[in-house]
DNA sequence: CCCATCTACAACCATTTGGTTGTACGTTAG
DNA sequence: CTAACGTACAACCAAATGGTTGTAGATGGG
C-alpha cells in the first residue's frame, strides 16, 4: 500500500508519533524556537530520558530534526512534516470522496438496498493491504 | 489541552487508530459500501477475532460505526471522522503557522542568533500539556 | 427443529511502549 | 584541570497492543 511516496511504515510512524499528547505538545513547543532536549524535559513531569525517547520517536517519524550546538541538542519541528501527515489523510479521504460520490448514485435505487451489500467488494481476498 | 472540542484523549484514539496499516485498509474498504465483519475478516491473513478487535479500535476512535442487520454487523466509515482528524491536524498546524510567521520576524536580527535560543520560551514550565 | 453462520467475549501469550534508574562520554565554565 | 552540564544508551519494569484459541449466544436457512 504505497500511494504518494508514503510507505505504510512511514504513515504508521507518522500517526503513531502523533498519537500521544506529550509528543504533540513537544511539537507545538519546538516550533516557537528550537529548544534543547534538557530544557524541553524540564517542562514535563517525567525524566530527561523519557523525553529523550519521545523526541526520538518524533525524529524517526520525520516530524522533528535535531541539530547539535555545542553540548546541547536543539530540536526543531519540520514544517513539511504536517504536510506529509495531511497527504496521508488526503490519500485516505480521496478513496472516501470518490466512493461516496459513486455511492450516492447507487443510493438512488434504494429498493434493492437490503438485498445485499451495495458493492460486492469484487474479489477482495487478493491479499492487499497489510504487510506487517 | 482541549482546543476545538477535541479532547487529548479523543485525538490520541484518533491517531492511534490511524497508525496501523490494517486499520487504514479497513477504513478504505468500508467506504465502498458497508461490509460485515466476517466478510472483512476474510480479506486479511488473521483471525476473525483479530479483525473484530481492529474494528473495535476504529469504532472507539469514532472512525467507524456498526449497524446490526440480522445476524451480521455492517461496518461503515463515518464521513465526518476524517474531518475530525483534519481538524486535529489543523489545530497543530495553526500553532505552527502563527509561530513560524512570528519567527520569520525574529530571524531578521540574525546576528544575535547564536548567543542563545531565539525565543526563550517564556516560562514554559507551567505544567501544560501532558495529562497522562 | 437443527445446523451453519456471524458475532461477542474471555483467557492467554509475545512483543512493544512508556516510563524508570544508572552509567558513560563529550563539552563548556570556572 | 576539574566540576557541572547536556546527552546517549543500556537494563529493567508495568502496562498496553496485536495476535491467538476457545466458548457461548443470536439469527437465518433448509
Amino acid at each position: 500500500m504505497v500511494v504518494d511516496g508514503l510507505t505504510d511504515d512511514t504513515v504508521d510512524r507518522l500517526f503513531h508519533a502523533l498519537a500521544d499528547a506529550t509528543r504533540r505538545d513537544i511539537l507545538r513547543r519546538c516550533v516557537r524556537g528550537e529548544l534543547s532536549v534538557s530544557r524541553l524535559a524540564a517542562a514535563y513531569p517525567m525524566t530527561f530520558a523519557a523525553v529523550q525517547k519521545h523526541v526520538t520517536v518524533l525524529e524517526r517519524a520525520g516530524l522533528v530534526t535535531k541539530e547539535r550546538r555545542g553540548r546541547e541538542q536543539l530540536v526543531r519541528t519540520d514544517p513539511d512534516a504536517v504536510g506529509r501527515a495531511r497527504r496521508a489523510l488526503d490519500e485516505l479521504e480521496s478513496a472516501w470522496r470518490a466512493r461516496v460520490d459513486r455511492m450516492s448514485g447507487l443510493l438512488a435505487d434504494d429498493a434493492g438496498r437490503d438485498a445485499g451489500p451495495a458493492a460486492p467488494a469484487p474479489d477482495d481476498r487478493t491479499r492487499k493491504g497489510p504487510d506487517r
